[in-house]
DNA sequence: CTGTTAGCGCATTCAT
DNA sequence: ATGAATGCGCTAACAG
């Protein structure tokens, strides 16, 4: 594995060398040369030319040239990954899950963060079309906006007929591959929890209403409630940005307003850490004791907060692998329907749910 | 496959549309079309044409071919950006940095995770070779590894002589430019600070000794023990993975052994999480009653944990920021020394410190 | 099994 | 100001 530091000779650094170079070093043709190297599956090089094509590789300390490539075979080893937020644990288990996945096939991951302004996704998928991404994963949120919605479609099926791939996480479009996030499910997994525990009224602080997750989350819980009996007033959910700043307020304004809550529902985790400090420090309500919270995501520090945050496990991680596998997969040569992974939600309850308090 | 010319009609889709097609459609030359279009700097076309062919781009939804640019004028607009694992809040802030700036730019971030293992990175480096990224940030700590060490800094020649750049946060190679994090100083701080609510008995949960990031901080605390007139036993140091699981067995194992110590100073956030939930679930020991903790970073949920989290904070998102700004920054014509940036850091005081117990 | 040849899409001299 | 001609490094037929 070392290197025999036989320096002072011609070739210098491993700089700039083309397979040319490394043809002619080895004394045989540059289609050998790259049959050896980069040889995709046909492995019909004799043994000889195959050795001395590896050591002047070696030797002149060759490295292929990814663009020149990507220009030749029309396909690049890179995908992209669009998310909100890096920085938000939510994207960043996801992020992980996919760049796992993506090391096994040995690709190269191109990543964008939106940072939730609208219109970026469009520019940095249009981005990533000019980069030649073999595929896309649309990680963040799609959202009610019906033109930028047109917009996105029109350039998604220009990729796509490019041969680009595209996979969402979270439904967003039927028409569309997607792993499929049980945040319907999750809404209804939470409220009925917080029924079985015995509270009554429950309400919930929501996420920016644009945002389908938010919407499909929101039906959840609001589904649950009518099945069980209730309903959820629409004075019992407020709304902010998905973000702690935003869920400490909502979560303010709601008890505030609505004092006879017991329960509420906090649509992301992120937020929930929110609103657990909002409401012990900005109105002194004791959770669980006089308000149960239950969070969605179980992002890794969820169990560190305290109370501990029950909420709605969604498996993130498995979800970024899962969107890049089927990037790869079966090639869509079956253009039949649309492939859909759904995956499962989890009710975990910790610390920051209880039986609602006496009366 | 593909095929080229003899299409019956002008392209479709905005697929595979090429700069030629769109120079003919607009009744003028590549080089006018490449120009008016990715022209750099010297606007030297006609109003008329340019118009024109804006239009044909326009109507046929070209998209340039970036692979083939890359090809064309030898470098790219991809910047790499190595690190330990995106999942990880410290590397989830300095990626949301380095992203933000590099969409001031106009680049695109190729993103690699190590998930630590060692050999990654270098060949992640060689990856980003491949890709012809402009340049290179190596967010992840160094390592004492000098096998490993000199075969990633004979790589990291290799692509400088190339022309591309590298930066590192944090200490690593005093060839290189770096962002430097204030680890050393970051460690007495914290220290001190245990020292000035009186703590005697001070005790580190360390990470891989390994890491440079480490030993950093570890020297720091130490120096600064001994300049205080005491000195940090090495009994009094424990060390764990760079994890929540490894901060809380660390941690467990420091206080059951040596039960004496007051205060206790975690390398790492995330570390520090686990050796709250260990101190308070697997020793019951009252967190700051009986000992008193400091972690290092200040992630964001440091804040949210209980109780809140004493750190040592590091500006991680301006890392990311001055990393991609060093990269793209004054040309190094001026190989004369490489630069530096010093970035500071603050004790954060919160819940989680206070004096010692009464004896 | 190995070498020849013709592009891939675009930036760039070099003329005009 | 604009067009014609070259070549970037590599892959993929297509011969031998």
């Amino acid at each position: 594995m070392a290197n025999p530091r036989s320096r002072t000779r011609p070739a210098r650094t491993g700089s700039g060398v083309t397979l040319q170079q490394v043809a002619e070093h080895a004394g045989v043709s540059l289609a050998t040369a790259s049959r050896v190297l980069h040889g995709s599956g046909t492995r019909t090089v004799g043994e000889e030319l195959r050795r001395r094509v590896e050591s002047a590789a070696e030797e002149l300390r060759y490295i292929s040239n990814a663009p020149a490539q990507a220009l030749a075979r029309s396909t690049s080893a890179v995908v992209g990954l669009i998310v909100h937020d890096v920085a938000d644990p939510y994207f960043g288990a996801i992020a992980a899950g996919a760049m796992r996945a993506a090391r096994e096939h040995r690709l190269m991951v191109m990543i964008a963060a939106t940072f939730r302004e609208p219109g970026l996704e469009l520019e940095y998928l249009r981005g990533l079309r000019a980069q030649r991404a073999r595929a896309v994963i649309l990680a963040g949120s799609g959202t009610t906006d019906a033109a930028a919605t047109a917009r996105l479609a029109e350039e998604i099926a220009g990729f796509e007929a490019d041969g680009g791939r595209v996979v969402c996480i979270g439904e967003r479009d039927p028409e569309l591959d997607t792993v499929a996030m049980a945040n319907h499910a999750g809404g209804g997994l939470a409220v009925r929890g917080l029924w079985e525990l015995g509270h009554r009224r429950i309400g919930v602080v929501s996420g920016p209403e644009e945002l389908l997750t938010v919407s499909q989350r929101l039906d959840g819980a609001r589904d649950a409630l009518r099945s069980l009996g209730a309903r959820l007033d629409p004075a019992d959910v407020r709304t902010g940005d998905f973000t702690r700043a935003g869920g400490r307020a909502a979560a303010v304004r709601l008890l505030t307003e609505r004092p006879d809550l017991t329960g509420v529902l906090v649509l992301n985790d992120v937020m929930a850490a929110g609103a657990l400090a909002g409401l012990r420090d900005d109105l002194g309500l004791s959770v669980p004791d006089r308000v149960s919270v239950v969070g969605f995501d179980d992002v890794p520090f969820a169990a560190d907060l305290r109370p501990s945050l029950s909420t709605v496990r969604l498996p993130l991680e498995a979800a970024g692998e899962a969107a890049l596998r089927l990037l790869l997969d079966p090639a869509p040569d079956t253009p039949a329907s649309p492939r859909r992974i759904p995956l499962d939600a989890d009710l975990v309850l910790r610390g920051s749910t209880a039986a609602p308090p006496e009366r």
